[in-house]
DNA sequence: TTAAAATAATTGTATAATACAACTATATGA
DNA sequence: TCATATAGTTGTATTATACAATTATTTTAA
């Protein structure tokens, strides 16, 4: 039992969020704004959905998914459709628009991440990102 | 060159500081609170110092460095000092009670990450220790 | 078959964490 | 010694979020 690890990782996460939050806090709000990011991913992955789906998913309270819902069909980002069945609910889908914006956005994250880990060699980059996600697979249950 | 493991980073990283900001909001601010951990760390790791000093090691605004010691020293958890040589500056010290505290907290989040680990095995404790340290001290230089 | 309960979404309000700008008090240096 | 620089605080704004109240609609049960 080697606590010197987990030490480093209680640590070095309090850190990490420190200096992420910070690092991609919005300049611009007119294009896709950092919260509603994994919300236009969400659409863009499973196709269209309504607010208590993707709050579910995103592990989001309704309220936050629906203004961030709200702010990204103001951008252009997504329709929202009314269900045909349920008059109280509606479906957001992505538009063209949306998608263009949403690739750019992953492509400038992907750029930055690239540049900064550049001198990893490549099995670094491997088990980062599989670390990353097994990590993120058992906080899902902690929410 | 394989973009599917920076892909992977750069996708996880949104889903694993959302969760963690999640799983790590306060609950009762009487305690040690989430914002002002890294202060007392680092207090507690490298001796007294002013808001200044502070302000520059972790990255951080003066003026919010200046409220988080403000809100540690309320609840004892550190000493203001004036600074005998310059009437405008203060060291701020970590009290027993802030020790105690710090090493309750630091306590707390130990054993939730081991709970949540606990079926990792020992090398991927390691690794992602090591990982998580390197792409930190990488992010240090882009804020 | 209608009244009560449940549900989808929005909106009001509150809080945490932060930065920037204005300000105060003190120190430095030309 | 006065102008400028510096340490720190406080005012104000923003982002991201949750919880509570409200509205409109649907479902259920008497």
């Amino acid at each position: 039992m080697n606590e010197k690890s987990l030490k480093t990782i209680e640590l070095e996460m309090a850190v990490l969020i420190r200096r992420v939050n910070s690092i991609t806090s919005n300049r611009n709000p007119e294009n896709l704004v950092r919260s509603a990011y994994l919300l236009l991913h969400q659409l863009s992955l499973k196709g269209s959905a309504g607010v208590k789906t993707l709050a579910e998913e995103l592990q989001l309270d309704i309220s936050t998914v629906s203004r961030q819902a709200a702010s990204l069909e103001q951008k252009g980002y997504v329709a929202k459709v009314p269900s045909p069945l349920d008059k109280r609910s509606y479906f957001y889908e992505i538009t063209d628009v949306g998608a263009t914006e949403l690739r750019k956005y992953k492509q400038a994250r992907f750029e930055k991440i690239s540049k900064l880990l550049h001198d990893w060699d490549e099995e670094e980059h491997e088990n980062f990102g599989k670390l990353l996600k097994k990590f993120n697979d058992a906080l899902k249950g902690e929410i």
